[in-house]
DNA sequence: CTGAAAGCGCTTACAG
DNA sequence: CTGAAAGCGCTTACAG
């Protein structure tokens, strides 16, 4: 393995001036620049980049815990950060928590072994231990911020306005002349799910129209549960008209129910989905969803999480990008 | 930041003994070992990896080049890596290339520059200058492996065996009466395209059918590629039966064509897809096609890469996992 | 079983 | 603009 002695020798300087032209060119004169880089090349000289981290204490990593990787609404978001941190000179390390506390805090912890400069949460566990056990003031932990869930934590995060989503995907269904629209949320106590509820509520306060709590149901943004929410509904006293779905995955799961039950969307029954995957246009019918701009929030979380690395002042804690509501086959009227 | 030398210091011994205690406990006294253990809990210590990976030269990281982690296709396969590394101990880097050869080169380096151990290629592509300069000989590059594809470079693989796997397929539908199969395959220069074409056509010339090569087209694995196919397909001379997709996304794709041009699967034209992606069972119909044991051929490959990382000698080069064809409801009689 | 010491490959004040 | 030297936090022969 060929070091930057070598290169020194090779080039007939110090190792110091190797370095420098390598990290910091503007310090060495022309002549002896050219040298180096000559040196460089002839040797096939490489940097130990774990030699520089070590000693600047920069990996120049940050790490993304995801929920679960397989969920397809997190990809755009990773290549989105990815494709920041690419432009900024960082690394993405990828952390599939899979909701367990456990490979969380083992991911978290890469922090504080010096292998990743800081965190980028998608989805709301914060693994907690990570600054003294239990210390939940935020400035002792080390750089963390949270994509589309927030904490009431002051956690750093870029995210869409939920509630205002959670209105327009409501209001859609209102106009259409929907009166029993039922709402499939997302786990309850996440902030994320509160906002939408209450869009979804205001909403029908706004129109004056009831929100049955009967047309209300919870899921774990699987497919499966909207499968499973859906099968509840259509056996609920009131039969809902339209369905509105905290997101996409569940939606096309609440879909598949409809069908089993001899019905149709949207003859009978309309559907609204979140996020608008890249399968939602591929259903039967195509859904009407809320689009997350996810490359977007990946993007302005890296650098946002740039800004915080490089102790630049955060102008806001808060980055709110905005959402749309896409219209597609799966809603009709009453 | 306490080091191992604060350890020490509270402790009374050496910093080679924390050392050993932390990392091979077996050669330190009984005694001395819980005098260490309180004082690494005392003093809050966490070791910096980055110190210890820079020293020993192992970095318990293996790089996993995805061509885009948005394919649904792939994750399960990381999540299986994932989950093996996690018992081997090992960390996984994940680097999305997009098919950019710079990309993949990029993260290829990490090896070199010592922040990665080996890499896992999920599709086809080598970062071909990783040895010297376009060397071929595998012995100079660095630990790789590959998932699901192959070359003829004598890389060590897991996969299924594409070849009978197509003739599963093939076989499944030419049971039902099909003369007129048409094939959308992935790119047309991967071995594992060829090797399901292969098995295509087999299965055709076992049953004494001709296999049209207007009914052949080529996609590259996205939705709107099968989409396109499918478009083209339904204006060919002789109009498919049946479509044998060479992944899910194309299969659903192809669904999407085929129920704009007003007809129904499978009343019309059966459909079978490739690999059984999560989606797969939530099509409309849902979809008959090849289960590939993803989650399996991801700690495979971990295994694998783990043996090669230990200098453990392989039996074998070619990990070949066995696939199944999953009848849905895409598929029916002519 | 334990410690003193060298060294991994870099970077960076410090001095000139 | 350049070099000598210290040091980042570990591990590991070597000696005892």
């Amino acid at each position: 393995m060929t070091s930057i002695k070598d290169v020194a020798k090779l080039a007939g300087v110090s190792t110091a001036t190797v370095s420098r032209t390598l990290s910091d060119p503007e310090l060495v004169s022309q002549k002896t620049r050219s040298k180096v880089l000559n040196a460089v090349k002839d040797s096939g000289y490489i940097a130990n980049s774990l030699a520089r981290s070590f000693r600047t204490r920069k990996s120049d990593t940050v790490v993304v815990l995801v929920p679960d990787i397989s969920n397809p609404f997190y990809s755009n978001i990773i290549q989105g950060i990815e494709s920041e941190a690419k432009l900024k000179g960082y690394r993405v390390m990828l952390g599939d928590t899979q909701m367990d506390q456990e490979r969380a805090l083992s991911y978290a912890s890469m922090v504080q072994q010096r292998q990743a400069d800081g965190i980028i949460l998608l989805g709301a566990d914060i693994p907690f231990v990570v600054g003294s056990e239990g210390d939940t003031s935020v400035e002792n932990w080390p750089p963390m911020i949270m994509g589309c869930e927030y904490t009431d934590l002051g956690l750093p995060t870029v995210r869409i306005d939920n509630v205002s989503a959670a209105m327009d995907a409501t209001d859609h269904l209102i106009s259409l002349g929907h009166k029993h629209i039922a709402y499939i949320n997302g786990p309850k106590n996440s902030p994320l799910s509160k906002d939408r509820l209450k869009g979804y509520r205001e909403s029908h306060q706004r129109a004056g129209i009831e929100a049955l709590d009967d047309l209300l149901e919870v899921g774990d943004y699987s497919l499966q549960s909207g499968v499973t929410a859906m099968k509840r509904l259509l056996n609920a006293d009131v039969r809902p008209t339209a369905v509105f779905a905290a997101n996409d995955e569940m939606a096309i799961g609440a879909l598949k129910s409809i069908k089993e039950a001899g019905l149709s969307a949207p003859d009978d029954i309309s559907i609204v989905g979140f996020d608008d995957i890249r399968f939602a246009d591929f259903c039967d019918p195509p859904l009407t969803t809320i689009h997350q701009p996810r490359a977007d929030i990946g993007r302005a979380l890296m650098q946002l999480m740039y800004q915080i690395l490089s102790d630049e002042p955060l102008e806001t804690n808060e980055v709110v990008l905005p959402h749309a509501l896409v219209v597609r086959e799966s809603t009709g009227r009453v």
